[in-house]
DNA sequence: CTAAGATATTGAGGCAGTCTCAACTTGGCA
DNA sequence: TGCCAAGTTGAGACTGCCTCAATATCTTAG
């Protein structure tokens, strides 16, 4: 469980890394069972700390779910440069799409929070959607010059395509969701 | 601004009925401003109202939501009549697509609401969704059996992703949402 | 080993929101 | 007019967010 500090500059007190990756560990489970929406207070009670101390450690929502994903989300980027180099532009693309709703659907909310944070300059989580949004990107322009996919087709059309696939996957069913999916990747096609 | 109500049945007393409409309209114009998950408690202090009152007229946020949207969704559900009458039946499935998003647009987090309850019985718009489904279904059928849309597509799959990009539309901008929309219902191509 | 001082934790408190229900009003009818 | 069913009120029991003064704990220099 590697964590990604805000501020890993200075050596941190031995309780507060503590209480740091315990707070990180609590909050993962929290979340998966409750979804992103889940209560803070929750969290703090379980990782056995004052919920003073969790908000030290994250201000806020957004800032504890970048320390829960960041990681994943520069694998997604790292996915994609792979991808490119062993599969067809198309397929590259498709599995790359379902690889990154499979990391969205990670947290129930997961999507909604994703796809705002893009736009969203001052959220915790925006370097971290750009990335992933720039990894598209690059897949994307490789399937258009290889012809599969119309010209017109932007990077955040393709995020906004996977988000809202995820996100249709929490309301209704996983099936639902990757059904969607397929169905809007097809839709790219010239 | 036509009220349906929970039980039509008797006639309601004066102060009562006017206490109910007018907690819908600045329910209305609430959610407008703020989106449906706006606070009850603004609802019925804009209506000039005590809290209690706003519950024992709508016991849930749902009801409320049912009582400003039933009507729309009746239209809609008409409006899909109408149109299978004068268009093609490819056209007439795109045309109403994007009158249901437009629906669905109206107040922010709508779309949500409107994804849940359509497989949730429990919840006070789900005839409503109900409606609007099987008003769908009608067209893309139709639609299937001129050969312009794959025989595999169910009216699950297109009122997900009328929802889907009209979520995406409010999370990032209605432009967005549209270019989702034209997508997804291009994949339904054969 | 100790104590000063930097670092971290605590939890009560202010705020807002949801929902309920016993006590109170009030509209409409006989 | 007066009754009472129907409607309204608003305090109160929760839960959750977030802050900050007081307190506790680690670390390190002497």
């Amino acid at each position: 469980m590697p964590t990604a500090d805000p501020a890993p500059r200075r050596r941190m007190r031995a309780d507060a890394r503590r209480n740091h990756d315990r707070l990180l560990a609590e909050a993962a489970a929290v979340f998966a069972e409750q979804g992103v929406e889940a209560s803070l207070e929750a969290v703090a009670r379980r990782a056995g700390v004052a919920n003073g101390t969790l908000y030290s450690h994250f201000p806020t929502r957004q800032a504890l779910l970048e320390a829960l994903l960041a990681n994943g989300m520069w694998v997604l980027a790292d996915t994609a440069r792979d991808l490119a180099g062993h599969l067809s532009a198309h397929e590259a693309l498709t599995t790359w799409a379902r690889a990154a709703m499979a990391h969205t659907t990670r947290y129930r909310g997961l999507a909604t929070s994703l796809l705002r944070s893009v736009e969203d300059e001052t959220s915790e989580l925006h370097a971290a959607c750009q990335e992933v949004l720039g990894a598209g990107e690059r897949l994307l322009t490789r399937a258009q010059a290889a012809g599969t996919v119309r010209a017109d087709a932007t990077a955040a059309d393709l995020y906004s395509l996977i988000n809202a696939a995820a996100w249709a996957g929490e309301q209704t069913s996983p099936a639902q969701g990757e059904r969607l999916l397929s169905f809007c990747i097809d839709g790219l096609r010239p």
